[in-house]
RNA sequence: GCCCGCUUGGUGUAGAGGUUAUCAUGCAGGAUUGUCAUUCCUGCGACCCGGGUUCAAUUCCCGGAGCGGGCGCCA
């Protein structure tokens, strides 16, 4: 529980007098919220004030308050914001049908002030507890609305939580955080497409992975890394999981292979799904309660059990040309291959040794590991949820001659990429990373099945703002 | 960028070549109530833009824009 210590303008927070109401009873406390509802037009009147913390009613009478106070709460819109001084009491328990038990007791605040900080305008864009379903670019235009509806407070909660739990995890294995520059004057590692942008007089782009950078930590002697930061691609797509600006979560480790930072990502899943089951229940409830009330399917956390699978490429390809699919070595895998594949395995699972043919330059091969049809394989790796790539990863190339052969190979000048090659010259250690897609693992953890929902403004081809 | 679909009050929807344009939510007013998704009554509020067909288009046709789904592209 956080110390949330009394502010200028509030003594305590709605989520205490909830928890705490029984200490509470008969104190003095001046309260803070957004008023989510109020109910009476008589000669009393009840307030549902929400703040960041939780939610709490408000008792109004006009002979304790005053009948001019009593009127303007009265009057009040939804979503205003006021405060509140008053007397923590129990809730005079709600009528119960015969045979149905009473919920337990609950803590209110009996009003004798209150201050309107501001009045919210009418009508809201979107209603906060409205039962109507809402699109989703409404919802995106007004974020700041959006955001106060219960189940979305709890995605972004849990988004918190995810971080949070990954951190410790990579702590606790002895990695240290660091920040590398999203502004870069290379022109690019080859496939995607960047943003342009100018640095002064100097052309330059936007960061579209901290790869290179973070290798370059681990080349000085860093030993283990993680960043969690944002990428950026320029590409034209226009799907359910992809976002032109994302928080990509990079480890990099010396001394490990491929197989070693696939345990590392599986340790650190394991313990982020075990700890959002011990710990953050309560927010998986509030997503399901909403899911509810939209007929979907309750979610659950099911923490998943290690190792996990690993189904290399050509196995893979091997069970996607068993399903009657025309496929060959060496072509990629796409969506509907990943349906194939997550039928038999629909949790979490990794796909090791690609061709080398298909994998980046800075991937490490052992010569002569070769795949069914002789083809040199590497050691880079994805993990899957399902149909959807959550990760990329692989050991690096060490080896500073075979990583020139390897950017020649892939058609790019090495001399481009010196600021990164020189780093090999003088002693190198092996090592390995991956990159993991922040919001795509709170789809699978929150059941969205929009990447925008776990997003707080996403940036997409259409979209730049909010 | 390609294929398909959609666009109706603030929000989410129903619907038809001529309607008083449906319902829910919301908002305003009133009655009731230690209420708690309050209840009840009354009222308010909408057919994406441009062109065409037609006596008549929000409805049909064409184009545009926006949105959604699928795909492609994507370390």
């Amino acid at each position: 529980m956080a110390d949330w210590h009394p502010t200028a303008y509030r003594t305590h927070t709605l989520g205490e007098i909830q928890d705490r109401g029984a200490d509470l009873v008969g104190t003095e406390v001046t309260v803070c919220g957004f008023m989510e509802a109020n109910r009476g037009k008589g000669a009393i009147c009840f307030v549902d004030l929400r703040d960041g913390t939780g939610k709490l009613q408000v008792f109004l009478k006009g002979d304790t308050i005053g009948e001019e106070q009593l009127d303007l709460v009265q009057r009040m819109t939804r979503e205003s914001t006021l405060q509140f001084t008053g007397t923590v009491a129990q809730k005079r328990p709600p009528k119960v049908k015969e045979g149905e038990t009473p919920p337990p007791p609950s803590y209110e605040v009996v009003a004798t002030d209150v201050h309107v900080l501001t009045r919210a305008n009418v009508p809201l864009p979107l209603g906060i507890t409205d039962t109507v379903s809402i699109g989703l670019d409404t919802r995106l235009d007004n974020r700041f609305l959006d955001l106060r509806r219960a189940h979305v407070n709890a995605m972004f909660t849990l988004r918190a939580r995810v971080l949070q739990y990954g951190r410790e995890h990579l702590i606790t294995e002895g990695f240290k955080e660091i920040n590398t520059p999203k502004i870069i004057a290379s022109a690019s590692e080859g496939g995607t497409n960047l943003f342009p942008m100018m640095y002064f007089d100097t052309p330059a782009f936007l960061s579209q992975s901290p790869q290179l950078y973070k290798q370059l930590a681990i080349l000085g002697g860093m030993e283990r890394v993680f960043e969690i930061g944002p990428a950026f691609r320029a590409e034209n797509h226009d799907t359910y999981r992809h976002l032109n600006e994302f928080i990509s979560f990079d480890i990099e480790a010396a001394w490990m292979t491929d197989e070693d930072v696939m345990g590392v990502q599986e340790r650190m899943i394991h313990h982020i799904w075990k700890c959002v089951a011990e710990n953050d229940q309560e927010q998986i409830e509030t997503i399901n309660a909403y899911r509810e009330s939209q007929e979907l399917e309750p979610i659950s956390v099911e923490v998943p059990s290690l190792p996990f699978p690993r189904i290399d490429y050509c196995e893979a390809i091997q069970m996607i040309q068993d399903a009657g699919e025309e496929i060959q070595w060496g072509d990629d895998i796409d969506s509907s291959h990943c349906d194939i594949i997550a039928a038999k395995y629909p949790g979490f699972h990794f796909l090791p040794r690609w061709p080398m043919e298909m994998k980046p330059f800075y991937i490490h091969h052992v010569k002569g590991e070769n795949g069914v049809t002789g083809e040199q394989l590497s050691r880079g790796f994805d993990l899957n949820y399902g149909r959807d790539e959550m990760t990329s990863g692989g050991q690096r190339e060490h080896n500073v001659d075979v990583l020139e052969d390897n950017l020649r190979s892939k058609g790019l000048n090495p001399e481009d990429f010196d600021f990164y090659t020189d780093g090999f010259r003088f002693g190198a250690p092996p090592h390995a990373g991956w990159g993991l897609g922040v919001a795509r693992l709170l789809m699978v953890l929150t059941g969205s099945r929009n990447v925008r929902e776990t997003v707080l403004f996403p940036r997409d081809r259409h979209r730049v703002t909010p």
